[in-house]
RNA sequence: GGUCGGAUGGCCGAGUGGCUAGGCUCAGCUCUGCAAAAGCUGCUACAGCGGUUCGAAUCCGCUUUCGACCUCCA
């Protein structure tokens, strides 16, 4: 069906890819803790992740898309501050939790519709999938892989790492964290300190609780990941997406409980993207260095020069491999913009363009590197998602578009296939693929009627050769954000800021 | 301290041992009443030092340096 291949995370080479379902492909990515609003580096897996998944979408797989919301507060596993972090906030802003869930998650829903990323098939909630949580804790108890104290239940690591490799997902090693001298509060109730929670007992304070065999309290970290993937992708799924800092130690705990609960690993292909980083540093809550989305989309926040438009962060962050890490800065984001900007336009005169139906290319070496450029997108995607690279071509090509529109290449130099595939490859790629749309909604017919007239007087008084009238019009209209271009074959048109 | 990953031209960034990625900026030119847009041309870099090789940005070693994870984190 294809040539995929992938970088996994847990082998730490690149694999072709094969679902265990031919034809068909689970895929599930950590989605956000609904607690706060999403950031600038939030956006870079969710962004990955939806090229991801309109990748193989457009491959032709089936993808069923899981992507959960954590709504149910969560302890640090050691307990440090024992608090419920959503529960906290909430007596902070005198809101209910599932208020300020709701609120959060809004928020959320409408950054990923800004970035114009796909809804996933299913977007489970933690809270709502308490019961599965609980039997899945259960399980792992009866199979003695998990002890409970004093209402609390946690996994035991080092009895799993007897029999299974754990750590080999984060290249942890058992020993080592075992002798890690960092002392945690809320210790003490473990066996080993690299015991992880499955269940909490809630403290009286607690506002999101929920009874369990174990007493009232709340799920783990890690479990509802592993309750909820099996749940809607079964027990052995293809692929698992998320950030480099979930490697340890949520994914590596996914892994442990859902080995023991099912007797096999839950995932085929572990994908992790990088961090995006500002002044060097991740991009991150424990930095203070954040820039959230209302903020990056309004420009309201002293580290930017700017408003930035949804779809100029989706291509600044596309241009880069999602394995690298990527570079905060005002400049490199501007960058983007006037990069995307002139994308955009030479895929607008692409559409336009009608080719004059030659069937033999007029320049054939031409004709043969546009069809290069054309087919090696399809390679660079089938090579780990490299979406750098499908742009740099794109950009080969198009000053290609536009010296046919210009005149400067001949109309006939390619021929009628190869201009479809040109076509093809901009609108499958550009927009299918990487998911790029116009920076600009379309315009009102009101507002172009009024345009348009005024271009007309401007033409008028251009031929009259008073040109101090036709700068004004021009001028004027520039001052008003829209921009008038004079095309080589006398027509106008215009772009609105 | 442990584990892992980086260091690429003015800036951002891709790079599968040999064949100038690409973008932005800048300069010149073409087109244009002027501009803008577009097109063309120019700008050959891979942290340092060794090594392997006919050939290294790419492989190996060391040094310097930055970062991520080890704790909630995308």
């Amino acid at each position: 069906m294809s040539d995929l291949h992938l970088y996994n995370s847990y082998t730490r080479q690149k694999e072709k890819f094969e679902p265990s379902v031919p034809g068909h492909v689970g895929l599930y990515v950590c989605g956000p803790t609904v607690s706060g609003e999403s950031h600038l580096g939030h956006a870079r897996p969710y962004i990955t992740f939806d090229v991801v998944y309109r990748y193989l979408t457009h491959l032709g797989y089936k993808v069923r898309y899981v992507r959960n919301i954590t709504d149910a507060g969560h302890f640090e596993e050691e307990g440090r501050e024992a608090e419920d972090k959503v529960a906290k906030k909430a007596q902070l802003e005198r809101l209910e939790p599932m208020e300020l869930v709701q609120k959060y998650t809004n928020l959320y829903h409408w950054g990923m519709h800004m970035f114009n990323n796909v809804n996933p098939s299913i977007e489970p909630t933690a809270t709502g999938h308490i019961v599965e949580q609980i039997n899945m804790i259960q399980d792992i108890i009866a199979k003695g892989y998990a002890y409970e104290v004093n209402g609390s239940v946690y996994f035991d690591v080092k009895k799993y790492a007897e029999k299974y490799p754990y750590g080999k997902l984060s290249g942890r090693v058992l020993d080592d964290l075992l002798e890690t001298t960092r002392e945690l509060d809320g210790q003490e109730e473990k066996r080993n300190k690299v015991d992880f929670a499955l269940w909490k007992n809630a403290p009286p304070e607690h506002i999101m609780r929920w009874t369990s065999p174990w007493g009232e309290g709340f799920p783990g970290w890690h479990i509802e990941c592993s309750a909820m993937s099996s749940k809607y992708l079964g027990t052995t799924f293809d692929i698992h997406g998320g950030g480099m800092d979930l490697l340890f130690p949520h994914h590596e705990s996914e892994i442990a409980q859902s080995t023991i609960a099912h007797g096999h690993a839950p995932v085929r292909y572990w994908m992790h993207n990088n961090m995006i980083t500002i002044d060097g540093r991740k991009m991150g809550k424990s930095y203070n260095n954040v820039i959230k989305l209302t903020e990056l989309f309004s420009g309201n926040h002293p580290m930017l020069e700017q408003a930035y438009h949804p779809m100029v962060i989706r291509f600044y962050i596309l241009q880069t491999h999602y394995r690298s890490t990527l570079d905060f800065s005002n400049e490199s984001l501007q960058a983007s913009e006037r990069a995307f900007r002139r994308l955009w336009e030479a895929y607008e005169v692409l559409h336009k363009l009608q080719h004059p139906g030659n069937a033999e290319a007029g320049d054939p070496t031409l004709d043969a590197q546009v069809k290069t450029w054309c087919t090696e997108c399809k390679e660079f995607m089938d090579d780990d998602f490299n979406t750098a690279k499908v742009i740099a071509n794109l950009f080969e090509l198009a000053p290609i578009v536009n010296s046919i529109k210009g005149g400067q290449i001949a109309q006939t130099a390619l021929s009628a296939e190869t201009f479809k595939l040109l076509q093809e490859t901009f609108k499958v790629y550009l927009e299918d693929v990487l998911g790029m749309q116009a920076l600009q909604v379309q315009q009102s017919d009101k507002l172009d009627k009024v345009l348009m007239l005024l271009i007309e007087m401007r033409k008028e008084a251009r031929t009259r050769k008073d040109f101090a009238t036709s700068d004004q019009i021009r001028n004027k209209l520039a001052e008003a954000g829209v921009l008038l271009k004079d095309e080589k074959d006398g027509s106008v048109s215009y772009t609105i800021e």
